[in-house]
DNA sequence: CCGTAGGTTCAGAACTTATTGAACGTTCGA
DNA sequence: TCGAACGTTCAATAAGTTCTGAACCTACGG
């Protein structure tokens, strides 16, 4: 096997972790290099060369990673297309982002129905679910202000 | 296409959903199932049976859930083996394990030692986002309790 | 108006993962 | 001790997903 950089088996390992949560590996690989390349911005064809990547790859994993609102594109100077690079706040957009939670309470509640209703016996597991991912799902978005607020004291920039 | 009772139906949704976490359609199945069965414990061939999977899938999937702390075994009193029930404080559980949060922590952690560490310039993203993943690890379990304080309030039950 | 760099799409190859089903233990009742 | 029910494991297969690469757009510079 080849000798890998440091940064590159950075972007590998992050292609791991976020494979753990089943999603592809070139989407982590991607992420993971753009944590860390210098600049922050990186064209496609850089993201295809440093990780090994086909132009197909990058195009169709820079698009998830886009729509899910971890990166962007950033124009670049003298140059003809657009770079990407992860916006600043991208892990506070995901986590504020009560969906995730709203999915799971709906399927509790669905499950209620099935089951003949809020009333109807040994429901007591599902109702619990539900409120407690009603429950999350409230509170996040407060959490990520506290944490706003609190960070905001310590460092204040933005990319 | 077969007719599928309401109840096989909420399983197969339930494995749509868990599926989109990256996990295996029978784990979905087997978990949608558990939590609206009547009684809320079944046996390996019960389940192979309600689901239409093969023991061995039963087997694995459960152990799955097992070891990802959201079903147990509960012996069956007239009965060769063991039934299975989901844990009444599944979901509780699993949100107040922090080895999720912890994994990203680390992994942005790792991110600074190889842009150079805390000080290098171009390091805000990666230190607010481990500082965010930090302050969810540290907030989670408190936001458990609160839970459990509040809920306990109104439903005061076990499974 | 053409040539070129950059970007996207998509069919198929390569790979990965889930599921089955058969073989193998184990435990219990008789 | 035997037979039967039950559960587990694992190799092979089926199913599904990702990645590539070539064809195809688009926009800009000259």
């Amino acid at each position: 096997m080849s000798e890998l950089s440091d940064q590159r088996r950075y972007a590998e390992d992050a292609a791991v972790v976020l494979g753990g949560l089943g999603l592809p590996p070139a989407y982590g690989k991607l992420l993971g290099w753009l944590l860390i390349c210098d600049p922050p911005w990186q064209t496609s064809t850089q993201l295809a060369a440093a990780l090994g990547l086909s132009k197909g790859s990058v195009s169709t994993g820079m698009r998830l990673l886009e729509t899910s609102g971890l990166a962007r594109r950033v124009p670049v100077p003298g140059h003809r297309g657009h770079a990407y690079e992860v916006r600043p706040d991208a892990v506070i957009r995901i986590a504020a982002d009560a969906t995730k939670f709203r999915v799971f309470r709906e399927l509790m509640e669905r499950g209620l129905d099935v089951v003949g209703g809020e009333d109807a016996p040994g429901t007591e597991r599902l109702r619990m679910m539900r409120d407690f991912y009603a429950f999350i799902e409230r509170e996040m978005p407060q959490l990520v202000e506290r944490f706003e607020a609190e960070y905001g004291a310590k460092g204040d920039r933005d990319g």
